[in-house]
DNA sequence: CAGAATCCATGAGGATACTG
DNA sequence: CAGTATCCTCATGGATTCTG
């Protein structure tokens, strides 16, 4: 696969291949390639999920993050949030449209990850 | 497009869902979606640069992340780093086959990126 | 030119406790 | 259950200087 092919929509954006401190797209980009970001948004990849599965299915992460990152991914539009009004309280967490775009992209990419994570010498000096 | 169709190799390692925190994808996925991992490795993607020409397109980056982050990429099987025998010094960095792989990828994830910066509020509060 | 080495600030992020 | 509030630590990562 000659990866120059897909460039397309890159260079129109960045035709001469640099990418700019400032630029927006660094913003969004951050979102959705943060640690816990990645992990959230592909858990929600097979639907919507509470928050105490979120905790479960994003192994590690801690209760002051996973809510932050929810924050940031619903103020980007990723994520919907839909409180039920019950006792014990109730959230669901859901992708919106957009979200499920993204996700499709970053199940590939945690799919790849999987795939190649064994074959990589990972020791970290 | 639904999403779930595509989680199947997701699922083949994952099938509850749940990501593990000591799982070495992890530790790739880390690497990958680094803030300068990933400019770094679109960078190359329309072929080899040196040194002085990636300092230049991910902008931003400082010497030693720059360093830190080639050399981990490199370690991953990702990136190919050429030294040239001349005066002055001349080193060409590539992407391996598989980095071409990864590349594909991420062009698409930062292409996503680059269309929808625009339609999403990011103030940071 | 392509880095390595050093120092240092900031903030990401964890642990804990508390609440509606 | 689904968070919020605080404190505190450690490591990310920037600025600077030096070198083959």
């Amino acid at each position: 696969m000659e990866v120059s092919a897909h460039l397309g929509p890159l260079r129109q954006r960045f035709p001469d291949g640099v990418f700019p401190a400032g630029c927006p797209s660094r913003v969004l980009l951050d979102h959705i390639t943060s640690k816990w970001g990645v992990l959230i948004i592909i858990s929600l990849a097979d639907g919507p999920h509470r928050w105490s599965e979120l905790r479960r299915r994003a192994q590690g992460v801690s209760e002051k993050m996973l809510a932050q990152t929810l924050k940031t991914l619903e103020r980007d539009g990723l994520v919907h949030r839909s409180p039920q009004p019950v006792i014990p309280p109730r959230v669901d967490y859901s992708l919106t449209d957009r979200g499920q775009e993204l996700a499709a992209l970053l199940v590939s990419l945690v799919g790849w990850a999987a795939e190649h994570a064994d074959e990589i010498l990972t020791q970290t000096p």
